[in-house]
DNA sequence: TGTACATCAGTGAACGCGCGTTCACTGATGTAC
DNA sequence: TGTACATCAGTGAACGCGCGTTCACTGATGTAC
């Protein structure tokens, strides 16, 4: 394949982010390389820079895909409890708060799989900013799900912060005490602490 | 130096696993290479394997360690307020949820510092090990402080794990926020959640 | 206590390896006529 | 529509680099007499 046409050039970009937005989740930023980035749309590494500047600007452009990926779903759920609040809150935090989430870092939360990474990142890396409002927007969301009274923004806005702190926390102890009974036992306690209904009384969507 | 006394070695020893436990929690554990912490006992790489069978085995003996340098200092905090139990439980948590302890991963938190590369590493890796037996360790002290009736254990660990998921995760995002206002509010909310007084109004220990 | 020698803590060069990035090249795509 | 040529998406070898680990060596320490 020595040139491809512009149309497949620019599914072969789509491709790149996307199976970035994945595997970075999955393996860290340091994890993945330029070759298993590009062999993940089916081509070879050298032709990366064709497409980005650097492997920091894809991880930026991933890490906002994932984060659009995740506050899409939580705008799905808020469609489907248009009417019910408290229903559209119990189903995105039961499937947050879940051993499926746990065990799918690939197609779960960006804050949960890159808060470290980010956080050692330099000050002005391009993947720290695409965190940074991508942490924002979630805030948002969560937001306009809690339960406290609509008339005091400043206090959704905390309650939402608190509670996001809550979730990533627990998903990052989950993972790293799985396979040990503790794992379980964090899940279910951030869910008691939430007022989620216990194990998956709730119906689950995907992770 | 060609050779040290046993002594002199033993010394060298302690020095490579108190830089390694600082140095892991500052970088992660890809973050710091075999010179680097021989480096910082004053010693070249080459040593390393008289003193440790591999890196793994290293920062799993670093992560213990820190881990009860952390358990130590809430022993401290419990002994300073021995008829106490809300003000050791107020120390504990505001020394925790501080711009000073986001600002110092060095000194700071285990849990927080290398859960994501504890999640990533190999399943019976020996530093998953450690960080499970620590997590434990934590918590059970945690569930000391806790408010929560002392008829009831299961109550007081699920609420120690609660809150310990809080704790860390907000300590990730304020770390990965940094240098934005959502940085200290997330650190803020958090307070309000667990009912700490708000900025220092706690006579701080270090970090 | 003094001497001879074995031990072994630490040195530094070397190993194979994979990384991010660069670049000369290939050849199908896109375009000008 | 057909031809000639410029463009440029993708290839694969190569770059300098740092990694974890190994190993022959050095020479002070520790020990046996």
């Amino acid at each position: 394949m020595a040139r491809a046409s512009r149309e497949q050039a620019e599914k072969h970009r789509e491709q790149i982010v996307e199976a970035a937005s994945r595997l970075f989740r999955e393996r860290g930023l340091d994890g993945v390389s330029v070759p298993d980035l590009m062999g993940a749309a089916g081509l070879t590494h050298g032709g990366f820079y064709g497409h980005f500047s650097s492997k920091d600007a894809l991880a930026a452009l991933a890490c906002a895909a994932g984060f659009d990926q995740f506050t899409d779903r939580i705008d799905q759920s808020m469609a489907r409890h248009s009417d019910d609040a408290e229903g559209a809150r119990q189903e995105v935090l039961s499937n947050y708060l879940s051993a499926a989430h746990r065990d799918n870092p690939a197609l779960g939360c960006m804050t949960a799989a890159l808060s470290i990474d980010v956080a050692r990142s330099g000050d002005d890396s391009a993947v720290r900013k695409a965190y940074t409002a991508g942490v924002r927007k979630t805030i948002d969301e969560l937001a306009r799900l809690s339960p406290v009274r609509d008339d005091d923004a400043d206090a959704a806005q905390s309650d939402a912060l608190a509670t996001m702190a809550l979730m990533v926390g627990t998903i990052l102890m989950a993972r790293a005490t799985k396979g040990d009974p503790l794992s379980d036992a964090i899940i279910e306690a951030a869910r008691q602490r939430l007022q989620v209904a216990p194990a998956s009384a709730v119906p689950p969507d995907e992770a």
